[in-house]
DNA sequence: CCCGCGCTGACAATTTCCAGACAATTTTCG
DNA sequence: CGAAAATTGTCTGGAAATTGTCAGCGCGGG
């Protein structure tokens, strides 16, 4: 039997949370702060963790990065409310495995937490920071600096920047990107996708060509640390 | 290009998906009832399975038992009227994949049937690089460089080496490079392959005679590493 | 209310691809 | 062995696909 922890403070979700997937079979485990979740995650090992990205004293967010940081790889299913930092919940900042937007059929929620079961997949942990050339990004304070002085990046940009920084030099195609960054249900085009690679590219590129966000032509781009 | 096979009853939803993913790039079957789903389903050997769960002959439910009882993986996505909720958690636990309610956007399930195609194939089986010679080519960040000096590559001529690298020594047709690296439908003759062999020749190899990318006459091609 | 972000759509610039023609080579077969 | 046939090598220009760039618009936050 797998074992769940639920980490959700709003009382009437966790309890029908709790319910159904007992009902489903599996062993509920719950905390209703981010502090106490932590710990038991810590402690007891469940199988999966489903976390609520808004809590009480530590939030699901910090939740999940201390979680990673720890290199604890357990698979995590984000909730968040519609339109809630998508973009950092969709790019899965640190590492989270799935989101699901409320409201929320709790049925449909027992199967991710099954599918995420099945599929035990290691990721590459995403860096909390990256530098190249005279480039310092920190995503962990959302700040930039080229040659050491701030450089204003957007939310979608450092989303765009992390998921290149994760694997450097690896070719990431444009899906990818997109489903990464924008969510699988994404309905922007490609397009958009190099509308923020140029933004970046001004942003961070010194010379004319592009050094570090390099373009692989009919693929997608990378990241290049020299 | 990926083949989806859509089994869906009603006229007007089949058509639609088919002239919409068609719209996408995937080539489609269809099959209007659960029986001749499941023997298209074996003998085409689809990439992805579109399902409708109340289908006439066999339920949708029938079907994808079936298909995981012969041991067949293919993802299959299941579409589902509102209100058949029992339904859909059970449709996964039957080893459906994935799933959508009705009524849903088209996009966003080609966008998921591409997210299953991404997920079902990790990179058939594709070396992440190979050496030979004097030359070193790496898959994973599109480079490529003879004795030591960075060569460009096409994304095509990357995927005709990726082919020939998967399985060195061993000859593979000119078919089969066409269908692999331009798709089941490709409209191309067998003589852009040869385009393409020629290219990667003067790019990577150093004598005049071809030492690695070896032509079998009348067969194909091989790559002979040392 | 203004401004910045994110997105679409259009156009331009660039890269890549491909059919066809012919030459060169290998195979087949008389 | 020698010539015809089949196959492959090579080159070309133009087509097609891909990407860079920019203007403009809607939307939401300050």
């Amino acid at each position: 039997m797998s074992t769940v922890l639920v980490i959700e403070d709003e009382r009437a979700i966790l309890e029908g949370l709790r319910d159904n997937l007992e009902f489903e079979g599996f062993r509920v485990l719950t905390a209703n702060d981010g502090e106490s979740g932590l710990k038991t995650a810590r402690e007891q090992k469940p199988d999966v963790i489903v976390l609520d990205l808004m809590l009480p004293r530590l939030s699901g967010y910090e939740v999940c990065r201390r979680l990673r940081a720890e290199k604890i790889a357990t698979p995590i299913l984000m909730l968040t409310a519609r339109g809630e930092e998508m973009d950092r919940v969709a790019g899965l900042d640190l590492g989270a495995d799935d989101y699901m937007t409320k409201p929320f059929s709790v049925r449909e929620l027992a199967a991710r937490v099954r599918a995420l079961l099945r599929r035990s997949k290691p990721e590459p942990a995403t860096p909390l920071e990256i530098r190249f050339g005279d480039v310092h990004v920190d995503f962990e304070r959302y700040l930039a600096f080229k040659n050491g002085s701030a450089v204003e990046l957007t939310r979608k940009e450092f989303a765009v920047m992390r998921l290149l920084a994760a694997r450097p030099g690896v070719a990431v195609t444009r899906d990818d990107l997109l489903e990464q960054v924008w969510g699988y249900d994404a309905r922007q085009s490609t397009r958009t996708v190099d509308n923020h690679i140029a933004a970046l590219r001004s942003k961070l590129e010194t010379a004319d060509e592009p050094r570090h966000l390099v373009t692989i032509h009919g693929v997608g781009y990378k990241l290049v640390i020299d």
